[in-house]
DNA sequence: AAAATAGTGTCTATAAGACAATATTCT
DNA sequence: AGAATATTGTCTTATAGACACTATTTT
């Protein structure tokens, strides 16, 4: 192997924190409080700490963002432009982490201003995010829509109890597409083996039918037959 | 953010360069010429340089290793239990190689002993490698095998110009499983759209009908529909 | 009753998998 | 001719998607 004197890098760990409010997917930003891109909406993130494993420090600024532990968290992979911070060489190991739509506001945040913005927005330039964060982003969202797919990963943006309609409303905000079939979507769901599994409560909204409440099967596992998108 | 002196880490590039020969999958491994584990098996690979992107890295790498460029690569992700490398501080970010079963010894390669060794034989653990590339390589291959049912990625295997019945090899021996139906993916190749395109030449072996032969169509890309795992 | 949503049943098109049959070569 | 491999065709079964229909609630 060519003996070189190895890069100074400083490794980072970046989050990129999904969830689905008021109908459309939502990421957490915090406004940076330093330069570069002071004031400019980020990715949250800190640097890897001595002794910490990789996920471990994911899990860590997971919960001085959010206050919350045991959130669904998969690496989305390493970003090493030499460019991508002005400051000194970087490279950070971004994470993707999915939670449902808590009505209290994040507690413990360090953050100044850390807020649920439109993933749109965002991926389509109208807020325009610090480093290469954008693209960062935009390869969550792909696994993210890859995974509803494959896995039961959908499950994940709903709190502890849902109806399938609910469950249905995580694909189509997801996907960003038009109305599934609710009675399709119903039937395959509920063949699917280890996707949901019903408490027999059922939930009465303003109108219709009450529907019936699931909870999610177990941990987070491969889906089969996968969920087509269409 | 909490502001903590960051850690002082060292990155590096690991590869996991696959082929297939002699009708099983074959993993290059050079063998440790320093400490830590001097003289035993390892992937692969080495520090990023400082005005280097990753995936720049992992192509020098690549070349380094092989003399070959232009190769499909692509990140597997990024691996740093604390203790992985008993010096220092590492975080590896992991790449995985795919190539053609060359009849030429590597060219260039400047580690000392890089050999082809059965994937198996590393992953079951009758070779014993260094560090944590023992974990890497099971999620090489799984990446590998993944991408072989939803991608075209099978056709990299192969060299310029190939049969339905070589490609078919790519799969059983991925997939480490029995004979798949000739005459049903033979089908189902020829009916997806973008993966293998006729040369108009056909091959002939000891015995039987000759067989026509393909190229890959264009670059790897997604498949539809996909080849399902058994 | 009317409106709204939940849930079931049925039909059709597509694709997977089993496997028969044909085609083309070498010995 | 016989053996071996390539290639095409046919049949059965499973699933996706369209959509009619029934069920259960509120107004």
């Amino acid at each position: 192997m060519s003996r070189r004197p190895p890069a100074t890098v400083a490794v980072t760990v970046d989050l990129v924190v999904l969830t689905i409010r008021d109908g459309g997917l939502r990421v957490l930003l915090i406004e940076r409080g330093n330069e570069p891109f002071r004031g400019e909406p980020a990715l949250p993130g800190g640097f890897l700490r001595p002794e910490e494993d990789l996920d471990a420090a994911a899990a860590r600024e997971l919960e001085e963002e959010t206050g919350l532990r045991g959130l669904h968290l998969e690496q989305i992979g390493a970003y090493g432009a030499p460019d991508r911070d002005p400051r000194q060489r970087i490279v950070t190991v971004a994470y993707l982490a999915i939670m449902p739509d808590l009505p209290e506001p994040l507690a413990g945040s360090d953050a100044s201003g850390a807020a649920w913005t439109p993933a749109a927005e965002a991926l389509d330039g109208r807020i325009r995010l610090a480093f290469d964060h954008a693209d960062i982003l935009a390869d969550a969202v792909e696994l993210a829509r890859t995974k509803l797919e494959q896995t039961t990963l959908a499950t994940v943006f709903c709190p502890a109890e849902f109806t399938i309609a609910e469950l249905r409303g995580v694909y189509e905000t997801v996907w960003n597409t038009d109305r599934i079939d609710p009675r399709n979507f119903h039937r395959k769901v509920l063949g699917a083996e280890g996707f949901v599994e019903a408490t027999g409560e059922r939930r009465a909204l303003e109108t219709g039918r009450p529907a019936s409440l699931y909870r999610r099967a177990g941990e987070v596992r491969g889906l089969y037959p996968p969920m087509l998108r269409p």
